[in-house]
DNA sequence: CTGAAAGCGCTTACAG
DNA sequence: CTGAAAGCGCTTACAG
């Protein structure tokens, strides 16, 4: 049987309230208590039970981290451990514990945040990448539960939430383009089920406009399948009679995918067609050219995250919060002629 | 204020216990009473106190997870999520919640350690990545906690774990080398903490024997640094002046590395040099000449960690069980000439 | 500074 | 088939 708080109260000689009281710390024991007490616990080696404390504190310091299926978030994949170890450095600096959930579908989703939210386990929840019409963001909402999303969710007035300043750096990619003279540039994996995607997608075209430039739907290329590659999708939009001579795409992994289409078709990049990806994965600095990206610091999206939340969790009235981690440019040979 | 058990039996004029067995859909309860009490809860939206229920059952159904430090596993982070994805899916299957938690260094793993086993929130923990020497093995085995490792530990014997067939898959690629005529075959990125590579190095070693062939010290080039990468490792080879015909990496990053300082030395894959991988990560498919590497099946590997948890909790004698996720090599461009 | 008592929200033998 | 009671292992007003 585990040693409780009681085995330590008894052979102490005290009662359990002095125990409960020289483990959290309490003024007001006297200090040959607590050492008689500490002594114990250390003989026994007895350690709190966790469950039992959150019970009578009605706190569980725990919160919930609920990642969308692989299926429907491919593209995210490679800085998902990078936001968990933002979230998890913060938790753990305020000894919360992370509950986590990838779900596989919106019915499991759902089942999970039940329990989270309503079985009292949590006391927040952090959702990953919020899409068009995300139940769960409307579930938590109605519940009035604490939690934040990750990535801009639509109804973004009444939730809190962290994001990239997407608008800004679709602009500023864009610019950088347009700076190196491009005039026909594609907007390669347009998702529009994801915010995120738009908003940048609105930065790429309020750019053109300040430039005096048209925006060219036919150079807009959505990918609908997860199973899209770069590759297929520039390969769409060669056959459409169109010759970009710039490409932004929307991940990095599409980027290599298109230079890949581009070089087959006995293109050069960035000489004949420049392309730029999105979260600058490891490789990018390493693929020929070096990839031209956008570094989104994941790790500071999950920390920020977990500031929001915990402030959601710790106030009383309501209010919505936000919060913006600026995405850097990172420009490489793959948009620069030397 | 929540609904409480109490509140609903109050409302359904019935005692708590039978609320509670209505829940627990014990057969003894009649219909009647069930459906008075089913329809109750859910105009209540009541949700069970999943806390409370732990406490009273001395039941969490909560494991943790614990992931070593970025740092010290950057080679692991391509396929951490797939093997999260696979715990996750038979978790929730067997209704077990995953607590996580991604130390980043000694002091904060031991910690943790402390706190999931000793603190009574999980009642098992997977371990990722067990190093030469792990404290946290030898912690939760002195505790005779239950625990499986992911990727075989030192002491095999008395832990449970799963792994792939390092050995096997390190002896089959070097054949493969070795039929595609290769004599001097390097071993690119050991890294002599993670017992992973010894068990590929082995195989590796044994390829060569069995082909009569001596192994050459000089062809091991060992990765010691975390931000090694594959460029350095396959420069470290050159200047040690001996040209291999092929190159064996720990890591397809670190392949795409070797075969970036490979070109620029004027040299083909796998004309002149043919280079392999490990983890078949998305972009292997992709690289030109795509690469040839191993697919170690991450999410077999997390849920047939769960399961042998499972068992390990479930069972009343001790016994130590072990799972082999067999590795499928992958043969593409990079190691074959058309 | 310390203790007795009540309570957190459940479950489960025991009795009927 | 149902209820009263005890218990899971803690915490915390209240009283002294």
């Amino acid at each position: 049987m585990r040693v409780t708080l009681n085995d330590i109260a008894k052979l102490a000689k005290v009662s359990p309230s002095t125990v409960s009281r020289a483990i959290a710390n309490n003024p007001k024991i006297s200090s040959a208590t607590r050492e008689k007490v500490s002594k114990i616990m250390k003989d026994l080696n007895y350690h709190p039970n966790i469950i039992a404390r959150s019970l009578a504190n009605k706190s569980t310091r725990i919160i919930g981290v609920i990642i969308p299926g692989v299926a429907e978030t491919a593209f995210q994949n490679p800085f998902f451990p990078e936001v968990l170890r933002g979230v998890s450095s913060l938790a753990h600096k305020f000894k919360y514990n992370i509950l986590i959930s990838s779900v596989s579908n919106a019915d499991e989703e759902k089942q999970t945040l039940k329990q989270f939210a309503q079985g009292g386990i949590a006391e927040g929840i952090i959702l990953l990448a919020s899409r068009v019409g995300d139940p769960s963001v409307e579930e938590l909402t109605k519940l009035s539960f604490p939690f934040v999303v990750i990535g801009k969710p639509e109804n973004k007035h009444e939730v809190n939430w962290v994001d990239n300043n997407n608008f800004t750096i679709g602009y500023e990619l864009t610019k950088h383009f347009l700076e190196q003279g491009h005039r026909k540039i594609a907007f390669l994996g347009l998702s529009s089920n994801y915010i995120v995607t738009l908003d940048r997608l609105n930065g790429y075209k309020k750019a053109l406009e300040d430039k005096g430039l048209p925006v060219d739907e036919r150079l807009i290329i959505e990918s609908k399948f997860i199973d899209d590659n770069g590759y297929d999708l520039m390969k769409q939009l060669f056959n459409r009679g169109i010759n970009p001579t710039g490409v932004m795409a929307g991940d990095d992994l599409l980027a290599f995918g298109a230079m890949r289409f581009i070089n087959e078709q006995g293109l050069k990049v960035p000489e004949d067609i420049a392309v730029s990806g999105f979260n600058n994965v490891q490789l990018a600095n390493y693929s020929s050219p070096p990839l031209t990206t956008v570094e989104i610091n994941p790790y500071l999206l999950g920390s920020k995250a977990f500031e929001l939340l915990l402030a959601a969790i710790n106030s009383d009235y309501k209010s919505y919060n936000r919060a913006i981690v600026p995405a850097e440019l990172v420009i490489r040979g793959s948009t620069q002629i030397k």
